[in-house]
Parts: C-alpha cells; structure tokens; sequence
DNA sequence: AGCACGCCGACT
DNA sequence: GTCGGCGTGCTC
C-alpha cells in the first residue's frame, strides 16, 4: 500500500493547532502545496483552510482523517506572504489560522462560487479597463515640477535605495512641503521594473480619494489594486487577486494591505506612518507599520515612511542612524507656516463681556478673540474651519434641580444628547460606546424636574453657535453623523472646494488628507480635552493633530502671502505642546517627549504587553487577572527586568453590559516580553476553551504593543 | 469559536 | 414523566 498524502491545514478558530486531512490527488486533480486554499469537512459543517505543511505521516490516527474537499482556483498564497503571517502571528501572539485565513476576502471563501470566479475575473477586467480609458481621457497627468529641496530628496532616495536590500527611511515634512510627489516619483524609477510591484499604506483611505486619484493619474500605464474595507466585496476579492498574482504593479491600500500577498514586492512607502489607524483594534491587533517594516526587511526591500510629525519610535530609529532621514523643511508651493495663536480663555479679556456688540445669549464656547479673528477672515472672503472632536449636541444631559445626569444603563459612561435630524428625526440620547439610543426624557426621571440642561459642547451645538454668531455666514458641519445621512463625506468635502460654505464645524475628520484651497483660518476648541489624558501616548497624539489641522490653514498663501492662521483655545496655554506648536517645532517636541519617556522608562525606552479580561462583573474581571499575576510571582517570573502592574478597570469600564479590565506588563527587553506573553497565553489557554476561561467565563485576549492604555 | 453531549429543576 | 439550563469536551 502506497503511502498516503497528509497535509496539515489551519482553520480561523482560536485554536494552536493545525489539523491533518489525507490529500486524495485523483479526486482533486492537483499535487498538495503549501499556501493552497482548501475546503474541508470540520465537525460537522465544512471550513476553508489553508496548508500549511505537506508530508507522508501523521500523529493523528490515520485511519480517522479526513479528505480534503475542494481547492480554491489561486495559486498558493506564496513564501513570503506565509513567512509574513507566521511572524504576525507568533509576534501578537495569535493562532497561525485565525491570522492567515481573514486576510481572505470573503469571495475566495465561498466554495459553491468558486466555478463562477473565472467569470468574474473577466468581467470585473472590463469594467476597470472602461474605468481606466476614463481616467486618461481626464487627462490628469500630474506633470512634477519638483522644487531644489524635493528633488535632492529624491535623489538621496534613489542612492539609498539601491535593489535588493533592506532599508528604513523616514521622510521628515511638514504639510504642503510635497512629500508625496517625492515618494511617487521614486516610486515611478522603481516600476521601471515591468514586473515590479510597490505598496502604498494610507490610514483611512476613505478620507484620502484625492490621493488615489494622484497615483492613478501619475501612473496611467500601471495596473492598480486598491484595498480597503469599504470596498465592495467582489472587488476587493479581485483586487486581492490581483495582487497576489502580481497583476497589479501599485497596490494602495489601509492596514490590511499590509497583510496581502505581493509575490515582487519592490517597495513600501507607508503614509502618514505616526497615525493610530495601523493599529488593528480588534481580532489580531497588528500594526500594519510594524509588519510593513518587517516585512520590507525580509524581502529585502526598502521602505519609505512619511510623515510631518513622526512616531517617537520612528523618529528615534531615524535620529539613531538605524534608520535612513531624510528632511524636507521648505513648503513647497511658496506658502509660508501659518501663525499659531493660542488664546488663553482663562483670561477675561477674551472673554465676551455684557454690553459687547454681537456679543450671544448665554455663555459662548467661541471666545471673544475668536470671534473678531473669524469675522475678519469672513469679511476676507476665505472660509474658516472650526474642530470640536465631539459629535452630537451635548456630551451630557444633566437635571438644573437635582443630579441625575444621562447616564448608559449598559456602559460606564454618559449618553451623548444629539438633536433632531443627525440620528433621528426627533432629539434622543445616545451612547457613543454601545450604540443604545433613547429618546430625550421630558422630565428628570429622578426627581420629575423639567428642565433639563445641556452640559458642554458638541459639533451640533457649535453649529447652532456660530449660525447665532454670524447669521449670514454659509456653516457646513461634517462628522461621521452628517456625512451618513447625507451624501457621504466626500460629497461634504466638495461643498467646500467648491467655495459653497463659509464655515466648517467638524471633527477632526474634516483635517485627514484633504487639501483645501481657501482656507485663511482653522480654531481648534477642545483641545485641553485631550492634554490630561490617562494615556501617555495623548499629547503625541494631539500634537500630530494639531500640526496637521495647522497645515490646513494657509496651504493657498500664493507667492509672498502670509500663511492662514490657527487659534487654539485653552486653559493651558503654557504646555509643551502648545509650546512647541508655536514655534512649530516637531523636532523640539519630539526630543522634550524622548526624555519624559526615558524617565518614566515608557515605550519606547521599554516594550510593552497588557491582557484583556472581560466577563459580567468587574470584580470577577480583576480578580481573574489577579490570580494570573499571582501565577507569575510563585514561579518568579516578576522582577528581572519585568515589570507587572496591578490589573485595573479599563478607561471605560463597562461597555453594553461587560465589564472590562486590563493588565500592564512591561520590559526593557524584546525577548523577555515575547516569552512572558506566549507563557501567559498558554497558562490561559490551558484552562479555557477559545478565549474564554472555563469557570467564571472571562474573554481574555493577549496584545503586543498597546497603543492606548 | 461552534456545537454536541450530558446531568439536574419547573412544567404540559 | 419531559424540556431545557449551560458546564465540559472535541473538532484531523
């Protein structure tokens, strides 16, 4: 008797292991191969799965295996894509399958389609090759003019990265100094290469068009794949094929595509690498900067990472040598920086004061400096743009007579008042955190009071404010509320470029990617919100965005002309931040954050690691990972180097009914970290089944570089 | 993660 | 007597 075909496959289930079906070649009509996409039968119901190993033998009972099913019409997801995988997956501490199989899309996963797919392939062909003939009968060919300061960035680009080898670049510039036509034009010398291919990693492709409409037009003779998740299924499902056979020469994408197989990878540039969407929140929490890095190392390739306020991590590498720097300090279309103002509304000579003329009822969130700044630059014909990183009307709703305030049944946390037209036709509650929406109470249903009083500011009520203040005056709000009901944020978008508002009230949605052409000023009001946060990472954070909305202002200034202007308001306007942002000077900020971190020994002067633990009461929830610390002290895992918090209630304790908390590890050391989680994961594991213990029934997940905590 | 198997309370 | 609770174990 001949000996039998076995290969091993893994499912997307939380499990370590993979699972090994005999291979029957006649039925199939193929060889086994590693990175294949297979159905098999599982329990009782069928799954896909991937190989993952090819062999004679088996250490199950191989009487009791089963037969492969079917076989996906790809080719083999390819080496590198799988060594990419394996690392992610050991990295994050996350089982091999579910890693590998949900970077599928979804149409490669339905096995009663797959005789239909080579249809589709022809028909989506045709589609993109009318799509294209539009595109160049638009005639956008982006002809580079390059300025001095572009082009030796480009040529210092060109030396560096010379083929066939890894290497890490950060291309330092502030908005408007035109990095991307620096990365495309590099990019361009690569695709010289017929078969090359080159990704681009953007955070939110959905704010960012205008880019995808760049690259299309700078590279018209390129097969592209874009890829993302608002993307209809069908098409990514094709544009991930494309990629994977390597069709595709530009591949521009959001963090998933970090994860997709490119067989002649050449190049990776990642955009706006500071920014927090690389990081996956849910399932493996990956960051697809992290992976891109790696994965650039291991197929020896360079890869640029651009960004006008880079990561601390990144910043240092670059300034350590580790990694190449490259600077761009010029605007590049002759616009100068814009003049940061920051208006202290502690001070009352701000402040409107009774008898002030134009002065609103009640107390004004827009301060009287504001105001006078943006009915000057009304009177300039240019539109202004005001950021409250709050949707809704109010973030609370509270009772004048006693202290019932809107609180979530289900969360910890306060239900936000959104009035009539964003959600609903009427005015309700809602919780940002758990989605439960309710309608406004008429009466305090603590003590029957009826007036009910509206706490803080909101994108809705800075809207209602500032159609008080300036009656004529065109206001456009955009935040994810507006841009549903409506036409979708990019039709909001265009209402500005085509001059139709006067003013913007928006999240800070409306600072991602856009390039607007009018814009004299940009006040940003609730800043202070987010410089006393629990999470170390906050003022990083704010401070990329404030330099970011900052660029927005002023990118028109023709030859000569003074940059917009960008007021934020604050309580502390001596902070660091602000500070630095005056004088816009990232790279001072930057080095003032590197200390602060050393001292307190926090990323990324150390490695950190925290576990999540939810389950129905918090108590239990802490305790769970009370007992798990207890563990590692009585095998004298703690101290040498490795630190272990005492668990706590995460920032928002309780969302839709669960109770969550979390515990901190942290340790100078890579290595020590990795070994500590994979040990943890496994005592967890042992006695749960999935994810969740057995016995007090706790969802635990494991996550390797926490961005927030 | 699903999903079946298995052993104890309130119901037609 | 049974229907069904979810505790425990398995999936090649």
């Amino acid at each position: 008797m001949p000996t039998p075909t076995v290969v091993q496959v893994v499912v997307d289930k939380p499990l370590a292991q993979g699972f090994d079906y005999l291979w029957d070649q006649q039925n199939l009509g193929q060889e086994p191969m590693i990175g294949q996409v297979v159905e098999i039968p599982f329990g009782r119901s069928s799954l896909i799965g991937v190989v993952i190993k090819v062999s004679g033998h088996s250490d199950f009972d191989i009487n009791k295996l089963k037969q492969v099913k079917a076989v996906a019409p790809l080719p083999p997801l390819d080496s590198a894509a799988l060594r990419l995988m394996n690392f992610a997956s050991q990295y994050y501490i996350h089982g091999l399958g579910e890693t590998i199989v949900p970077t599928i899309p979804q149409m490669w996963k339905k096995p009663e389609d797959w005789e239909k797919i080579p249809k589709k392939l022809i028909a989506a062909e045709k589609k993109k090759e009318k799509k294209d003939r539009e595109i160049k009968s638009e005639g956008l060919i982006a002809e580079s003019q390059l300025n001095n300061e572009q082009e030796s960035a480009l040529n210092a680009l060109r030396n560096i990265a010379v083929e066939k080898k890894f290497r890490a670049i950060l291309l330092q510039g502030q908005t408007g100094s035109g990095k991307t036509a620096v990365f495309l034009n590099w990019l361009s010398s690569i695709l010289q290469d017929e078969k090359a291919q080159v990704l681009i990693l953007v955070p939110e492709i959905n704010l960012t068009p205008q880019l995808e409409r760049r690259v299309r037009a700078y590279f018209p003779n390129k097969n592209m794949a874009v890829l993302h998740s608002a993307i209809p299924e069908n098409q990514r499902g094709v544009a991930w094929y494309e990629a994977m056979t390597g069709k595709a020469q530009i591949i521009l994408g959001t963090r998933l595509a970090a994860l997709t197989p490119m067989p002649n990878l050449k190049a990776i540039v990642v955009d706006e690498e500071h920014d927090p969407s690389y990081k996956q929140q849910d399932g493996i929490r990956y960051s697809a900067r992290d992976l891109a890095i790696w994965r650039a190392h291991d197929v020896k390739a360079p890869i640029l990472l651009s960004s006008a306020t880079p990561s601390l991590e990144t910043w240092m590498a670059a300034k350590a040598g580790r990694y190449e720097y490259i600077r761009l300090d010029q605007r590049a279309q002759g616009a100068s920086l814009p003049n940061v103002h920051l208006i202290n509304t502690r001070d009352p000579q701000n402040q409107f004061s009774p008898g002030d003329v134009g002065r609103p009822e009640g107390k004004s969130p827009i301060s009287k400096h504001l105001f006078h700044a943006i009915s000057k630059n009304l009177e300039n014909k240019k539109q202004s743009l005001v950021l409250i990183n709050r949707r809704g009307y109010a973030p609370v709703l509270s009772c004048n007579a006693c202290t019932w305030m809107s609180k979530c049944q289900q969360c910890s946390s306060y239900m936000v008042m959104h009035k009539a037209g964003a959600l609903s036709r009427k005015s309700v509650l809602s919780c940002h955190h758990c989605g439960l929406v309710k309608p406004i109470p008429e009466h305090c249903p603590d003590c029957g009071n009826a007036d009910l009083r509206a706490l803080g500011q909101g994108t809705q009520k800075i809207e209602d404010s500032i159609e008080e203040l300036w009656p004529k005056a065109r206001v456009l709000r955009i935040d994810t509320d507006s841009s549903k009901k409506s036409k979708g944020a990019e039709e909001l978008f265009q209402e500005i470029h085509a001059g139709n508002v006067d003013l913007v009230v928006g999240t800070q949605m409306i600072a991602k990617g856009h390039d607007y052409q009018n814009i004299g000023l940009v006040a940003v009001l609730d800043a202070d919100s987010r410089l006393f946060s629990q999470d170390f990472r906050a003022p990083e954070r704010l401070f990329a965005q404030l330099v970011q909305v900052a660029g927005r202002a002023g990118r028109s200034g023709t030859e000569g002309q003074a940059g917009g202007d960008i007021f934020i308001e604050t309580q502390y306007p001596e902070a660091a931040v602000f500070q630095y942002l005056l004088r816009h000077d990232v790279d001072g900020f930057l080095s003032y954050t590197a200390n602060e971190r050393d001292e307190a020994k926090l990323p990324p002067f150390s490695y950190q690691g925290l576990v999540h633990a939810e389950g129905k009461s918090l108590e239990k929830a802490i305790q769970y990972l009370g007992a798990l610390k207890g563990r590692l002290r009585s095998k004298n895992l703690i101290g040498h180097g490795l630190k272990v918090y005492d668990p706590v209630p995460k920032a928002v304790m309780r969302v839709a009914g669960t109770e969550r908390a979390q515990l901190v590890i942290e340790s100078g050391n890579r290595k020590q970290l990795q070994e500590i989680l994979e040990l943890i994961d496994q005592d967890l594991r042992s006695h749960s089944q999935g994810r969740i213990s057995k016995g007090e029934n706790i969802r635990w997940l494991i996550e390797r570089d926490p961005i927030s905590i």
